[in-house]
DNA sequence: CGGTATTTGATATGATGGATAACAATTATC
DNA sequence: GATAATTGTTATCCATCATATCAAATACCG
């Protein structure tokens, strides 16, 4: 018996919503009261961020990449000859569950494994051709639509300062 | 033969390594650049999540509970009355995979299902005593330690800043 | 040198979060 | 009163993430 009267309760709702009469903490006609959780920076972050990355796809699904993919291309861009292990590492990939990862962007000709021959054992990752143009659309897709968007609701100011702070968090947390 | 010499490659790299010599567009032997991705803010936003979320965890571990829980109970607390449904869809979650995520809280007593007398579809949702209980000591955790920690590495401006701009983003991107 | 330990890519597997289809019970609608 | 819509639920699928394990290759060390 610790949970008090059901049939009062929402009968008390239904009769505040139909005479409009406010509740005594909250609003319980319509939309709910999202209280502390507004305060709860992990709410809105994460909130936040399936935002952005659904945008991303929309943004860049001419090209048919994730976000991991496209952050994959863009440190293979900028790290040649590394291998599968140092390139995970890199991005918090798991090496297992990089190969599947690989194998896809592989079998789209959007990048290559070579066999060192300093160590027989792993693979150096290389852009092609068809890997570097398709990045370079990405990259524009990108900068022209996701970015440019963003930028369009906080200005580059409070976008700028967000970046850093997400950095900080990221890096030091 | 598009992708070029990968022995000459790799060779380059280790020579370079041990003679510290620095390569010509980035450091090739420690740590890899992140290049643009630093810009991306997808990729800093969903690294810093992780590190709120992981950190979340650990604060709170006493009274085993993940965020998701833990914004079901803060939810309930609020907004007494409610409907699985309309819990659920305020917090982004389906409603079939509310279910079990309902089954989990009221298995552990912190929760309970009531049978509406208006709708007999519904099941009204609501915070048991021990319920209550646990989510008060979850406040407290979270603020004494979790948020805490926050102010400490960004300051209150910075956060109450990033809060704003991470709910900007959430509601009207 | 030779034996052991470590590293690398890979596979299998399990846990979790998230999405859809379908269903019975109940209620709304016309 | 017949049909449509809603609620909670189940089953199922997909993606992400984590662990253990393995064979091949290399490093290490006596």
């Amino acid at each position: 018996m610790s949970v008090s009267k059901p049939a009062a309760v929402d009968a008390a709702r239904a009769s505040r919503a139909a005479r409009k009469e406010p509740a005594q903490a909250a609003a319980e006609n319509g939309a709910l009261q999202m209280g502390e959780l507004s305060e709860l920076l992990g709410y809105s972050l994460k909130r936040a961020q399936l935002k952005i990355f659904e945008d991303f796809l929309r943004c860049v699904a001419p090209l048919q990449l994730t976000p991991a993919q496209f952050s994959v291309l863009l440190l293979l861009d900028r790290n040649p000859g590394r291998n599968q292990t140092e390139i995970a590492n890199t991005l918090g990939i798991l090496r297992p569950n990089f190969v599947a990862m690989l194998d896809s962007l592989e079998s789209r000709d959007l990048c290559a494994r070579i066999r060192s021959t300093n160590d027989r054992r792993s693979h150096i990752v290389v852009l092609t051709d068809e890997g570097r143009a398709v990045l370079a659309r990405a990259k524009k897709l990108v900068a022209a639509k996701h970015e440019a968007r963003l930028n369009e609701l906080l200005g580059p100011a409070k976008r700028a300062a967000l970046l850093d702070m997400l950095a900080t968090i990221a890096r030091e947390f």
